[in-house]
DNA sequence: TATTTTTGATTGACTGATCAATCAATAAAA
DNA sequence: TTTTATTGATTGATCAGTCAATCAAAAATA
């Protein structure tokens, strides 16, 4: 069994079962056991290889963030106009395992673990930041600079605010109805600044 | 000491006590003794009364809510016009207790709950059916029936990410900008459809 | 009115379970 | 032989929940 150069094989499967465990349970108080279990290891080698169960969800986060960033780049790359791309961030933002209920749920779990963590909240920041000023740089092709912040806090608010919504999974929107809605929001606001 | 007819007013300062220590702590894994101690009484009284602690806590739940609707209540009674009971209800939710940091982590600890106490759940899933229908029912005074609904869903959106967002504690953005924001949505889309 | 009984309020001390974290031991590669 | 991977067993701390005992007010009784 032992065989060298299994740290970031493990690193990675203890992430990514963090996040499941995380996911189906709906919290951060799950154990070292279900998520070592999960990934298919003894209790011991996840903190062997994390040092404590803070520094697995912390990285959890970190880790699941930059996932989250690459498929922004790719998309607004694939993205020409400035409209088209405002289009692609909305898009990631929803997509579907994004938004798939687990998903939805470790996120509100970390948002939670931010009051506390201030590694956690500082990841979630950095993220909050970098989607405003994507919203930000391609609202100012659109309308006036003072008019851009505006809009991309409402946007990004917008955005955050149908996940807390798809979290309690009661009439459930759906992805295309939470583009919509979104992106109606860009249009209309758009189109009255043009009067 | 000991008078009788204390229950009703340990159970109030037992809810108190934990609707604080959540939102100082900023997350449900407070222990009984924390939210005991706040309240002036011992840990086990606080057993007496709820009999567990996930009892106490969707007490918290289910009384904090009820204070929110009181509050709404009055604030749609004190308006006036379709337009103005719409306002009330967004000063409402952004009025300086319900917006307060610790008040926020304490919701958004409740939120998170919520994907695993059913009963949480049933409560935010009642309170978010209200909001949404205090808001339709006005918009529909003001705008066909059929974008009331999709008006609503956006605006409701807009509320709840705005708290998220205010979680953060990163650029807060502040409960005057954050109801010019919501009110913007509504005028806007109103607007929108007048042509 | 004085005395006894009952009842509600309250707690300290305890228990059992859970869990993060540690560590010494093993096994297999290099 | 040294290094890396891995785990079983164990520890120490934390907590929810229980329980028997105490205390004082209220009610009943003499």
């Amino acid at each position: 069994m032992p065989k060298v150069g299994m740290e970031p094989v493990r690193r990675k499967a203890l992430v990514d079962a963090a996040m499941r465990v995380i996911g189906d349970h709906g919290s951060l108080t799950v154990t070292m056991s279900e998520i070592a279990k999960q990934a298919g290891v003894s209790p011991a080698l996840a903190h062997h290889y994390f040092g404590s169960k803070e520094q697995l969800l912390i990285e959890t986060v970190r880790v699941h963030l930059q996932r989250l960033r690459d498929s922004v780049v790719t998309a607004l790359r694939a993205a020409t106009t400035p409209r088209e791309k405002l289009s692609a961030v909305i898009r990631v933002s929803f997509q579907a395992d994004q938004f798939a209920p687990e998903t939805i749920a470790a996120w509100l779990a970390f948002y939670a673990e931010a009051q506390r963590s201030e590694e956690t909240r500082r990841f979630l920041v950095i993220y909050a930041r970098r989607l405003h000023s994507n919203l930000v740089a391609n609202l100012k092709a659109l309308c006036p600079a003072e008019d851009a912040g505006r809009i991309a806090e409402g946007a990004a608010a917008m955005i955050d605010g149908l996940y807390i919504r798809q979290s309690l999974k009661s009439a459930p929107i759906s992805t295309e109805a939470s583009i919509a809605l979104t992106e109606g929001y860009l249009t209309t606001h758009l189109n009255a600044l043009k009067g």
